[in-house]
DNA sequence: CGATAGATTGATGCAGCTCAACGCGTGTGG
DNA sequence: CCACACGCGTTGAGCTGCATCAATCTATCG
């Protein structure tokens, strides 16, 4: 049997604190606080709440405002033009909702909150206006930097690998947001998403999502109790994600150009 | 029996004219000559050839220069930090290689041709210059929101429909550059690539895409003939496509938050 | 307590992967 | 000029990973 979860809330836990000290504008924020060198330029903005399962903002609607999370999680919902819809990703508190890339005019996903939340709400001018100084800039289009990476490797992960991998490959992300926002590397994590959530972001059913994470505790990579888990084994783990023993699923993009590829020097995430 | 292309040159054309009238620095460069306006801010790229399969940059590399594609194609691979490799989309003349949004310090995919190809080269200082320009602008942006759309799509095709969609969603897009190139809707069109990197891009095999070809063919949607196609039928691709018969392969994105979907208003292409 | 949504588990089928043989077209060396 | 090889595409036969369908279980809430 596994370890005893269950001696824990059976509710989502609420991660407490606020989560300024995340946050990509915490420098510049009254609320935050942490530093006021700014101070003709710093924010006050407004926060409110989003109840479970609502949305923060729509796809295809004007991009007015971008959302720091406080509290609680949301998923990204793209639909594309023909009405297929997919999960594209999740956000932790910490996280900026609605920063489009590219000046976009309008969302490019629907944000939709997976608990209770609570958001700050900046407008794109203010945002546009602080974008002025370097500093924060960067920091910015790094960020975008990043969203877009995952998607691709997102992409990668849906267009050729295999189940297995794809599930330990998301285990793993979200361990990792996990730590580097609460510093806690004991593995245990609670998963705010639904099976159908994580099986639309995976392109997989939710059957195979929840026979793959029995299949997991089964041979004590982790622990699961509906949406309570631990990360046993995070080698364990990252040798099926970086498939040390199972086959590709398609052939390899050619390398027809005949350069040659570095085996080595990959890094785990 | 299809039609006959094979009277038909058997390598692949050369389409002849250079691509500067769908160049997006037309109105700026010197080459194009279409407007002289903006004399103090005239473009005198350099150019010059690759020949098929060489790379135009590669992924990592600092991203100094843009390239448009003035003859000839090519396909963007990405490869994941674990190293998969996946192509990611495919360029034709008037496309520019090499965009990196987020201005990203470094190239985010590689760019290998699939022909024999011209590139002009454009450093990312005179394009930050010429940004600086409100219309050009506003020009460079869109083309970076829609690759990012086109990815978006590309993901959802991939995560949650089946083969023979993905497939024919595919030929109706570059018979929809074809047809915006060129203006020729007869939908002949040559695939520059290879069936193996159609089934990377597709997250399939190059059997399957081969196999879903002479399917294709043989209930007369197109005509195939080694990388000679022509598109008979598109309403009918558009309708393998939009799905009009054919199961999803995946639960939905849920619907969770309960706020209502126009089923109709849907665009194609 | 029943109702409902989410999760687990089992049985079954098939789409698409895998392995393999062969065909076609082009380039190369004799 | 032919012979051969090589890259690419096609086609077949078989297998299997995951989807599908369906039943049951668990938690939460009114």
């Amino acid at each position: 049997m596994a370890i005893a979860f269950w001696e824990k809330a059976t509710t989502m836990p609420d991660s407490g604190a606020p989560a300024c000290s995340l946050c990509l504008f915490r420098h510049v924020c009254r609320i935050a606080g942490t530093d006021h060198a700014w101070q003709p330029l710093a924010l006050h903005p407004d926060r409110f709440e989003v109840r479970t399962g609502e949305p923060v903002f729509r796809q295809g609607r004007p991009a007015l405002t971008v959302y720091p999370l406080r509290h609680g999680s949301a998923k990204q919902i793209y639909e594309s033009p023909l009405g297929w819809r997919q999960v594209t990703g999740f956000s932790l508190p910490g996280d900026v909702l609605g920063l489009e890339p590219h000046e976009s005019p309008v969302y490019g996903t629907a944000a939709i909150t997976l608990q209770d939340a609570e958001v700050c709400a900046v407008s794109v001018e203010s945002l546009r206006e602080l974008m002025q100084r370097p500093p924060l800039r960067e920091a910015v289009l790094e960020v975008m930097r990043r969203n877009a990476e995952r998607e691709r490797v997102l992409l990668v992960a849906v267009g050729s690998m295999r189940a297995p991998q794809r599930l330990a490959m998301l285990l793993l992300d979200l361990a990792g947001e996990q730590a580097r926002r609460d510093g806690n590397r004991d593995g245990m994590l609670t998963l705010a998403m639904s099976r159908t959530d994580i099986a639309s972001l995976l392109g997989l059913t939710l059957e195979t999502v929840s026979r793959l994470l029995s299949r997991f505790a089964a041979v004590g990579l982790i622990s699961v109790r509906q949406r309570h888990l631990r990360i046993i084994d995070r080698d364990g783990l990252a040798s099926v994600y970086a498939d040390l023993d199972q086959a590709p699923r398609q052939a390899d993009a050619g390398n027809s150009a005949g350069y040659g590829v570095v085996p080595g020097e990959r890094r785990l995430a």
